[in-house]
DNA sequence: GCAAACTCATTGAGCGCTCAATCATTCCCG
DNA sequence: CGGGAATGATTGAGCGCTCAATGAGTTTGC
């Protein structure tokens, strides 16, 4: 391997590992509230997309991309919640490859169901711990972080 | 459920999905380039925080502790690290119930090789998407969630 | 027009994680 | 002391995810 690998400065380190725990305490919460419900952090967030939609359905691969998904993971997910009676599959009347996903009535009654309990996780773990600056930079700078990582894959 | 939620408002809502959007494409990029290298992120983590210990030894609570890691993943992770040779468990001296966890030269070897693709990956991917500056702020926030997470458990 | 290349989506194997239950040991305190 | 509570760690069932392969349909280029 490339032995001229720049390695992390002390603060780069601590700013490093700092961001690796929060997110992983912080999923652990999210996921667990959600579980309970029936649900996950993923599967919720497909639910999320589906009702904000036009129609309240959107393609498989536009799903994919809104909800930072796999096409594999996708189909996994959105099979399960099929099973469940919160989405259902339909062919696409211009791509008779694709699918179209929609979000059935069960699927948003689920979601107003589950939304509460998550919200107030959302807000107690992360959004109460900073003050509504903090917030506001916070956000800034992970969406500083998105628009690298686009450009680093476009 | 509760119908005095708090929902979010618009400001937050946007945070909150940059934030969401930013952990998921991450977690991709450092766990996929992790396990080219037959490992994952909280394997690698753990092989860090072993190799940072005195005498690359760790109690499994600590370990777990260190690795953000709840003792149940800890130990399936562990089962596998050892079946792979890149650690070793033996008995407590001080507390017949623990277990010390060893890091090999096979696991340190381990560490040394996966090292400097993780790390590049790490820069590439977030690093080098903040200045200096910004990272210091980005982390002291990371840092500041984490205090109230800490707070709200104790 | 038609084959090759590309795109949409799915599938299955394999693995890691969560949750709940369990076992062994140690601590607490009356 | 002694017995119940607490702690350290493991286990197995069940599920979601990744990766690579595949099937089906569409676009491209000659």
């Amino acid at each position: 391997m490339d032995e001229n690998v720049r390695w992390l400065s002390a603060a780069e380190q601590e700013a490093w590992r700092a961001y690796l725990t929060m997110t992983v305490r912080l999923d652990e919460v999210f996921d667990r509230g959600l579980r309970r419900q029936g649900l996950n952090l993923a599967y919720y967030e497909i639910l999320v997309r589906l009702s904000e939609a036009d129609g309240r359905r959107l393609r498989m691969s536009a799903l994919a991309a809104r909800s930072a998904s796999s096409r594999s993971r996708l189909s996994h997910a959105v099979a399960r919640l099929e099973e469940q009676g919160y989405v259902r599959r339909e062919v696409c009347p211009t791509d008779r490859r694709g699918q179209v996903c929609v979000l059935t009535d069960a699927g948003f009654a689920k979601l107003r169901e589950a939304a509460p309990a998550h919200v107030t996780d959302v807000r107690e773990a992360l959004l109460d711990g900073l003050t509504a600056a903090e917030l506001s930079t916070f956000g800034d700078l992970c969406a500083t972080v998105l628009r690298h990582l686009d450009a680093r894959e476009g």
